[in-house]
RNA sequence: GCCCCCAUCGUCUAGGGGACUAGGACGUAGGCCUUUCAAGCCUAAAACAGGAGUUCGAAUCUCCUUGGGGGCACCA
């Protein structure tokens, strides 16, 4: 059997980190079995379309390099692939239906419509629409139509017996088919619904198989009773989870929260992840990990390696929610590997949004000792400003003394490091690291490095989180440490006196 | 209200009747290393929602309960 899956979004903006996991499970899926990936925009409701969000949707697939086959740019066998350019098929199609009895002309205004459904609701039934327009005579039709009300074609679906539904991931699925409504499939504006479309395209488009997120699972009798009724021939069903929100309540989504409990930002568009600094080999491995596993124990890989070991079988159906935490920690993983190079120039971006001078060569010589400290490409703006900016930095006597280097005991430290800084040959880590170790030890009253290297490193950076220490002076220069030495020294002599 | 789906550490997961004193990862705690912070390494705490049943034997199969989620549009 010929694999061809899709991925089917409706253009109403950003394209969604849950619908990127769909994507990549179909896109795994395809690549695993030698099939087709096609992308389909789904855009049969004028009103939500955004302008602009086919380009985005595009866009976020390209960036975590999920390719498709055939799609709206690169066109296809089968195409048009925009809905909306399709009209014709979906109406010829719908009259099909009417024509063979399988569907009907419905007059019903939405005033009437959202009445029926409070009756409903108030007399406590279950709420949907009860067939009113099936046995309209030809007379009544006709008076209607001179009243000029717009019809909509409503599915004739079965009122008696069950459906089953096979999914792939969830097993037999049972329907009674009373609970199945004559929903609609052709809008009075003469473009199809959702169920239409998605049957007539899934169809004509040969589709193999249907995977996509379990909000749609209750959609799948009535889809089957469709392609019964066309007398096609139905593709297989892989209803996946849903992603929640962090907190569990709800599918996630931009509405409902925007931080964790523990203060992050929960990143919902593809797009908000990108712009947080995040790699897209990163995500696209952290998705792959939320509701498939790729076995062995092994948590970090690339999708080339997963793709011969995916299974649709495998997919876990319980809904999960997003570890932000852990894809920072994946991401850092990704950082630690990339060559010096790749990460400045990735990094660099940042910094020069930040308003700093960039040193290209002092970026360069500061990416290795960086590179095991970010978990996200802006954090070096923060780390790396002592680099790139010498405004003075706020620093106290407090913090360039230590309880095992007091006061008098810094000042005279601070005042040999200078002397130190400004003679040593050569201005190398290697040669800088020995001396200022000896100094250190010969300063502090527990005889140990640690305290003097500390506020040393504060007097360098203003920072208690940064590069080493060594590292950090030899990119600042010899000038700009001593420089940096001379404002702690004249911080102890201001206070003194 | 009706229908559907789901249920293993805080989170993501492994597990498909005996290999389970339930494994891994993130996070957390402690330790080592160390030039602080990281990174790395080691250790620890931490889960089969509850109840019946099937079976010699159940995290694994069935049912019920509970909890969570989704759906019930001329939206997708």
């Amino acid at each position: 059997m010929t694999v061809r899956v899709r991925f089917a979004p409706s253009p109403t903006g950003y394209l969604h980190i849950g619908g990127a996991r769909t994507a990549l499970f179909n896109w795994l899926f395809a690549r695993k079995r030698g099939g087709k990936f096609i992308l389909r925009i789904e855009d049969t409701d004028q009103k939500r379309t955004v302008p602009g969000a086919i380009e985005a949707i595009m866009d976020g697939l390209r960036w975590l390099g999920l390719d498709w086959d055939e799609g709206p740019d690169v066109g296809g066998p089968f195409g048009p692939y925009i809905q909306t350019e399709r009209a014709d098929l979906y109406r010829e199609w719908a009259n099909w239906l009417v024509e063979h009895d399988h569907a009907y002309k419905c007059y019903c205004t939405p005033d009437e419509l959202a009445e029926m459904r409070q009756e409903q609701m108030a007399k406590k039934q279950s709420v949907g629409y009860d067939g009113r327009c099936r046995h309209l005579t030809p007379q009544q039709r006709a008076e209607k139509e001179a009243a000029g009300l717009k019809p909509v074609i409503r599915f004739k679906a079965p009122r008696e017996g069950e459906t089953i539904v096979p999914d792939l991931i969830r097993g037999d699925i049972t329907y009674q088919n009373k609970q199945i409504t004559d929903s609609v499939l052709l809008k009075s504006d003469g473009l199809p619904t959702y169920h239409l479309a998605n049957v007539v395209d899934d169809h004509f488009m040969q589709i193999s198989h249907i995977m996509r997120a379990d909000e749609w699972i209750n959609t799948a009798p009535l889809h089957i009773h469709l392609y019964r009724a066309f007398g096609w021939e139905q593709p297989i069903y892989a209803h996946l989870s849903l992603v929640m929100n962090p907190s569990g309540k709800g599918k996630l989504s931009k509405r409902t929260q925007a931080f964790t409990d523990s203060g992050q930002q929960v990143l919902v568009k593809v797009s908000e992840f990108q712009e947080a600094g995040l790699l897209p080999e990163a995500v696209v491995n952290f998705l792959a990990n939320v509701g498939w596993s790729f076995g062995d124990d092994v948590e970090k890989f690339t999708l080339a390696e997963a793709m011969p070991r995916f299974e649709l079988e495998d997919i876990n159906p319980a809904p999960s929610r997003l570890n932000y935490t852990k894809l920072d920690w994946l991401n850092g993983q990704y950082i630690q590997e990339m060559e010096p190079l790749a990460l400045a120039q990735a990094v660099k971006p940042y910094l020069d949004a930040a308003g700093l001078e960039v040193n290209p060569e002092a970026l360069l010589a500061v990416m290795p000792p960086m590179s095991k400290r970010l978990k996200r490409l802006p954090e070096a703006v923060e780390f790396l400003r002592f680099l790139f900016d010498d405004a003075p930095f706020e620093l106290t006597v407090e913090q360039a003394t230590h309880k095992h280097m007091p006061r008098e005991a810094a000042q005279q430290a601070f005042r040999q490091m200078r002397d130190l800084v400004a003679a040593i040959e050569p201005y190398d880590a290697e040669t800088l690291g020995q001396a200022l170790m000896k100094l250190g030890e010969s300063v502090t009253a527990n005889g140990k490095a640690g305290p003097f290297l500390g506020t040393a490193r504060l007097a360098m950076t203003g920072q208690k989180v940064s590069p080493p220490l060594f590292e950090s002076m030899v990119a600042l220069g010899r000038e700009r440490s001593l420089a940096r030495l001379d404002a702690v020294l004249a911080l102890f002599e201001e206070i003194g006196d």
